[in-house]
DNA sequence: CTTGACTCTATACGTAGATATAGGTTGTAG
DNA sequence: CTACAACCTATATCTACGTATAGAGTCAAG
């Protein structure tokens, strides 16, 4: 029988067997075509979709969000300048993130910098690393 | 009296006022001194970090991972090279999230290019970004 | 000295994202 | 044939992170 089955897919992924099916639930991997038996028969790619998913999760996108993601391919009848708009937000968000992180960053180094240096470190850096960012 | 009332803090910060109740509970925000009729008195740094969590937790961060965030400031008995050692763990971690921002960020830009461009997008390249971010 | 907006603690409820369980079917190894 | 693992759906439960509510105290304006 063509494809793989939930298990297989799940472990694969590294996630629970339950996972996969919520995301079918919920959208986030296409409704996995069926067996004579109504066993799932996932094509190869779910599993790097799920990684996906994990992924994006550890960054702080919201299943909605992933979703939102991964529907930026243009769809035949998807019009171009819309699928570009969407894509442009989503790149303002992911600069954004980029932006704080590199904040915290450059914060941690600071920190890694003084600690090995002698002087004690009295405040807290990454506090202070992310004012500087605000008044910049 | 001194120091700012909870729902100063809550509301220069941007949240609920039970936001900042339950952060003080977790140990995010150290115990307000509280004034003779019990209210607490927020020193006025308490919004920074409220902030801080709170763009923190955008970025993927869980209240526990920003708790050890917070606390990697160096405490006078705190041994040098075990901050040291923590943060670089931190920094690590926060270079991962920016390598796969960046991954999909690359992904973006591409979408966008080819969708100003004629062909019609057939694939959704984000998915084909990461891959290739793990091949490599 | 009352009224309204704020505070307190304690407890209940809500949402997102899973994860577990119950009760039943399928597939395969012995 | 039987047993055992993996599958199915449906439903219940769990954790993290808030958010709301109840019942009571505080404070400043009028």
């Amino acid at each position: 029988m063509e494809g793989l089955k939930v298990g297989e897919v799940a472990k694969q992924a590294g996630v629970n067997l339950q996972t996969v099916r919520y995301y079918e639930r919920r959208g986030l991997l296409p409704r996995a075509p069926r067996t004579g038996s109504n066993y799932r028969a996932y094509p190869e790619d779910a599993v790097r979709r799920v990684q996906f998913i994990k992924r994006a999760q550890e960054l702080g996108f919201t299943l909605q969000e992933i979703n939102e993601l991964l529907s930026l391919r243009a769809a035949p009848q998807t019009r171009c300048a819309d699928v570009r708009r969407r894509a442009q937000t989503k790149l303002r968000d992911i600069d954004d993130r980029v932006r704080t992180l590199q904040g915290m960053r450059k914060a941690l180094t600071k920190l890694i910098g003084e600690c090995s240096g002698k002087g004690p470190v009295t405040q807290c850096p990454i506090l202070e690393a992310l004012d500087s960012e605000d008044e910049k």
